[in-house]
DNA sequence: ACAAAGAATGAATAGTGATTCACTACTTCT
DNA sequence: AGAAGTAGTGAATCACTATTCATTCTTTGT
């Protein structure tokens, strides 16, 4: 034998996937999947095309890995607003906040995640993603309850449906206009919108008047 | 001049038409959008291929409007529950029920509406479509504010988290999966569903444990 | 320096179905 | 019956990119 795969060699075919992920990345934050080209996520990362498939299975296949890595980010951000002091109550609204703010600063992403329309394989990572909300909101008003900081319910439905009320509330908003931007993206007007999708969802929650 | 178009004529394009549109309803009942050729669409109505073109400017266009017709029956079935007596939670509540209940029934074609990736065409038209909802909903929760079954707060904001609320809370269950049937949909499971379902929403609507 | 691998390249290909359009068939009117 | 126009046809074309693969370039060990 005369070649042997080195360190050397695994780290740069490393940093050369770790590039064509970025770019993808870039390319999605710009004009979500659908507009993501090979050709031009291989111009931007310096390899040929052809690199990409010693990389990725398939173009649905390095989209839906972008996707569960951008969504992995901000499931932890949630994961991590719920983990602070407090009873379940508060940190669930933490959380809430978390989630709608993220995503109306980086709204193109979002929308990518919550509502354009993907490929399958990218569809069931989106699947996987709403799920994994709703566990971590489920957990949350499990504990709730235990602590007596909300009623009991049935914990499950009540995180898909703060689930759907936040994305649905965002969907609007985030929705790329075909010409110029959104009017909506002052600071001011999300504080509003965030504020009134909390008091609904705590509403929801907690079956109290806020 | 020798030809002009006569009743005769134009009844039987309008025939033609319809058929099409039913054809391509079908077809959607059957596989959503994405999965319907336009030549299956053309056999199944007995006509060519070309003929479509002579009555949709596209496939997108034709979708478009399938979507819309197949929307339009959901919207005015809520409307219709909406317009019934009682007091507006009571009549939104039956609204909810309905809009839910309809979807489980007509599972494909529910998450076509409600969740399926679309050409933008289409997408648009399901922006319109979950905007009719709201803006049903959100009269109704004027009303219950003003007859004061309802407190005060932020209408058009409910009535997008009931919209959402419901529509994710839906996916889970319609969503197709590859191999065989959704274990879920028995009469019994939607009787469950939709009620917790509509608990969460009533008390974020009324701020009041049910 | 050379041989034996593997990695990278990117022009050419391929798969998919929507869409076209030259043609035929039909309707209407005189 | 013929002229003039319209509707219908469906095989051929087109558009679009993702994907391939024969070839070239690099790396590694002797």
């Amino acid at each position: 034998m005369a070649y042997r795969e080195t360190e050397k060699m695994r780290q740069r075919k490393a940093e050369a996937r770790q590039r064509i992920v970025d770019c993808t990345f870039q390319c999605v934050m710009d004009g979500g999947f659908r507009s993501a080209r090979i050709t031009r996520i291989a111009d931007l990362a310096g390899v040929a095309t052809g690199t990409i498939y010693r990389h990725f299975e398939s173009r649905e296949d390095l989209f839906a890995g972008v996707f569960r890595l951008a969504t992995q980010r901000e499931v932890d951000k949630v994961a991590e607003a719920l983990a602070t002091e407090g009873n379940a109550a508060t940190r669930l609204e933490t959380a809430l906040r978390q989630f709608a703010e993220r995503a109306l600063r980086g709204p193109m992403m979002a929308w990518s995640l919550i509502a354009e329309p993907v490929d399958p394989k990218v569809e069931e990572e989106r699947l996987k993603y709403r799920k994994a909300y709703a566990s971590l909101f489920e957990t949350a008003i499990r504990e709730g309850i235990s602590e007596g900081c909300l009623p009991d319910q049935d914990a499950r439905q009540s995180s898909t449906c703060l689930v759907g009320a936040i994305a649905e509330s965002l969907v609007g908003p985030l929705s790329p206009t075909q010409a110029g931007q959104n009017p909506a993206a002052t600071p001011d007007n999300t504080d509003v919108l965030v504020n009134s999708i909390i008091r609904f969802c705590m509403q929801g929650l907690t079956g109290t008047r806020r």
